[in-house]
DNA sequence: TGCTTTTTGTTCATGGTTGTACAAATATTT
DNA sequence: AAATATTTGTACAACCATGAACAAAAAGCA
């Protein structure tokens, strides 16, 4: 009868890795209406992190760690930089490169928003333990290990 | 001196939430190029698996499964009922919902393409052991039922 | 040096997602 | 029964993200 061949939600990875997007998603939407009176939204608080953490990054590096494209950035950061939250200046030994770093406003807000979503994050894993937590967190590298060995050659 | 007023990098659930937003992402990048030969994204794909494992499910219903605006799926759907692979019919005792199902070309073709996110996720959590991925899975689930449960009050 | 190739960032057209405002059907209240 | 409220799906404008085509700078090579 072939009922329906085996459903994939039989298969354990399968039905696990469903449960990691649906959590990421509602992450996602929490992260949103809790970061929306500082008026960002998870994408802007990605970039704000990322330069916070690696000063003078570079648009093409930036976009590598957050895993987007360059374009994405060129619409951005402009925005960024009209709220007086980033400056970027054009490296002087390669004039192609724009380095990011943030004005002291910028420090200000992305520090309040990662404290935010730090608190969001606690909140959500509370019920694990850090142990756990740990766990997941070696399962995720090791998959980003893998996705990524596969992905130069061709 | 306050450095940097502790990094929420040095945080341990924020470290490895973050490796899970970056596999998720990372996954999602994958999937798309490997569903690609189908003419297919990973949101489309969301929605024939739903339809898949719920036959005549409402709108309303798969927004909420999908944790998307309906807006969206008005948007999708459409497109997925002009290419033959959905059917919309509307309910006979409440002649508001449309109720979804697959045609026969839809089943085939989520069928291929839940086979080709099967592979892509066996091979990716294949560096993990079964229990780990478990523990993985129950730790999102958990992180599911904490973000749902504080939203409803308010 | 002069030519080609690569790298960096931008622009533009396209498509997915959201929230708001809306119309129709149903449920609830009076 | 009539008025009101809620629910379901749609239409529209705004925003985010992408890939392709492009210009400028740098690197590699003849």
């Amino acid at each position: 009868m072939n009922k329906k061949q085996a459903l994939p939600w039989d298969n354990p990875r399968f039905r696990n890795w469903i449960a990691v997007a649906r959590a990421h998603q509602l992450m996602g939407l929490t992260l949103t209406r809790a970061l929306q009176g500082l008026d960002l939204k998870p994408p802007h608080l990605d970039i704000l992190a990322n330069v916070y953490r690696y000063p003078g990054i570079s648009q093409q590096d930036l976009a590598n760690k957050l895993l987007v494209g360059r374009s994405n950035l060129s619409m951005l950061l402009p925005q960024l930089e009209q709220r007086g939250l980033i400056e970027r200046r054009t490296d002087d030994d390669d004039r192609r490169v724009l380095r990011l770093t943030l004005t002291r406003k910028g420090e200000a807000l992305t520090e309040d928003a990662l404290t935010i979503q730090t608190e969001v994050i606690e909140k959500a894993m509370s019920a694990s333990s850090a142990q756990d937590c740990n766990m997941v967190g070696d399962v995720m590298r090791r998959m980003l290990e893998k996705l990524t060995d596969g992905e130069d050659r061709e």
